[in-house]
DNA sequence: AATGAATGAGAGTTCATTCAT
DNA sequence: CATGAATGAACTCTCATTCAT
């Protein structure tokens, strides 16, 4: 392993150590004191990788894998499968693990920045699916009763609250059940 | 205003206050001192109240009406408009503010007995919907093919997940219109 | 009961809580809402009878009862019969209980005033006993190796001695046994 | 100096500035600020070295010096010049300044752990003493009318009397002439 | 005389951050 | 680049004391 490989796994155990502190703690009870000692380095490398500790957050994998969705637009046919397709992508990116998960939401809605960077994405979420709502109801495979505007905002509340529900420890056992069981009623409901 | 009356008054102030700021700032970010000073009172009246700072948040109202929906079991007639009612019900005891209803949230993830707690809740409302669901399956008011207990997680989950989506500032104007829409999709893809 | 006699009453049992309570917890551990608590008064009330937690030490007893050791000097006849009767007058004074012993030495060494006061009043304690003592050494009933102010002065700290030993639950059962032992010795130290 | 050895130098300045303190104002008035400010090191350094005020106690020394006295009992001779040794030997431990040691019994008195401790010191004492008093006696050294554990209680009642009537200001200019006079006339009591 | 809510200075303690080694 | 001792601002919480009732 050379130096630039170091640095890099470094920097990664520091990052998974904080994330692991998260979920059990929370964000703000959790010391970087606490981080260091679990990653196994000195409290100074920390700061020698973050500039605070407000920083690994940023750095923390949230729910909105953003590149798998822009990818949405680009694709086409049946809106379901592609639907059911791109979930099970986001997923992949998601940590297996419930407090993980809410940990991830504690940590975005303790902190503005984040907050508002996790609104950001919702909302670009939203308009990449828009179109495609939208050209499914042209296509006539969903009902036109509600614009299409108003389906992705439900979508993504589906998504979202999909994954907050399990992280607390409720529904299915797998994550991807809960998710895929969500978006089969959210689907049924949107039959034309 | 009497003494008893004035001790009241003050602690009412310190909880609104503190909800305040929670929704401004966080539960962990705020400080006992931002509250009183907002409060008009001494530091240490503060602690005359409450035992320490967590206390306050057991004051907080959370998202789930226990009350209200405990009185569900009882009542009887086609599910769809009883399950409106009582959402309507639940609503009212909710304050009609996006940074509240996103600072219950916060306070609550950020907090263990509180997040025990609203998970018990959440549960038990659990509970009390399975009878009622199965009920109107059994007179063929919604689909039987999915078990109950699965349509009930599902409900409870499609109301946290409006009331976060909401608080974040997203979806319709109002919550209620957020929560009515969410159910109105849920329902239908629930039809028989 | 009078309003005169009641206030004496609340009076005491304040200084007797309070007493108990720095045997517990110490003095300075102990807080006025704790010795108002046992003591079924108002924290309030505490004020109308003290000017501040301070004084209520002035009014323990301490271990040294002045009046008793002043009528000494009036006394005659042979030392040891008289000394011992002494140590038995003054004893009666004291608490027969070892922490409440102990306590009022903490609190003394905890106070300035008071341990200046405690200095005194063995100081005088000593004054008392030189003459007597030189009188016992003049009639031959003791040894006069020694000056009989170092006599005083190994006395009194013999006393003291066997109290705080006493108090810290060592030696003999009963307090008086302990004091009488060490008396014996000491004067049989002191034969001609 | 290397890094290693400012520690020690740190703490070691912290331990002494705190029982200078303790000796002026007594263990609780003594802040930690105040210990700091005279260490001449930040408030925070002392919670680097104690995990909290209280601890700094442990490292005070105690009036009994618990090695010296272990090694009595593997001496052999005629007890009284045993005992001189000794005493000479445990004095040279304790600090030569009459409030220093006050100090050190204040800060003992007020704290039930440190009692605790200093009360087990004690009885070890006394148990090393039994068995040298005892063959003394059999010896015929010193008289057999009091059992060896009554002398021995009595023994250690004596020293500690000694010290806290010196660390009051009262007695002898030197500690070790306190001592040794009271010990002086406490084996003449014992004389056969 | 008794009450107890209000006060606020100040206590112990925490911890992100710095920087000399 | 890693270290960890030092920092000090800021925190929660305590409590003797006051004073309107």
């Amino acid at each position: 392993m050379n130096r630039e490989e170091k640095k890099r796994a470094t920097r990664q155990k520091i990052i998974d150590c904080a994330l692991e502190l998260f979920a059990e703690n929370g964000y703000e009870a959790t010391t970087v004191h606490q981080i260091t000692e679990r990653a196994g380095v000195a409290k100074g490398t920390f700061f020698n990788y973050f500039e605070n500790k407000e920083e690994v957050l940023c750095d923390l994998q949230l729910f909105i894998a953003t590149e798998e969705i822009s990818k949405l637009q680009y694709k086409q046919g049946p809106i379901i499968p592609l639907m059911r397709e791109l979930l099970m992508e986001m997923l992949r990116h998601l940590p297996f693990n419930r407090s993980l998960i809410l940990a991830s939401f504690q940590c975005t809605l303790s902190n503005k920045k984040l907050l508002e960077s996790a609104t950001v994405k919702f909302e670009e979420f939203k308009q990449v699916l828009i179109p495609v709502i939208a050209a499914a109801q042209a296509r006539g495979e969903i009902s036109s009763v509600m614009p299409a505007e108003m389906i992705a905002d439900l979508a993504v509340q589906n998504y979202q609250g999909a994954l907050i529900y399990w992280g607390m420890g409720l529904g299915e056992d797998k994550l991807s059940n809960q998710v895929t069981l969500s978006f089969e009623l959210f689907f049924k409901g949107l039959a034309p």
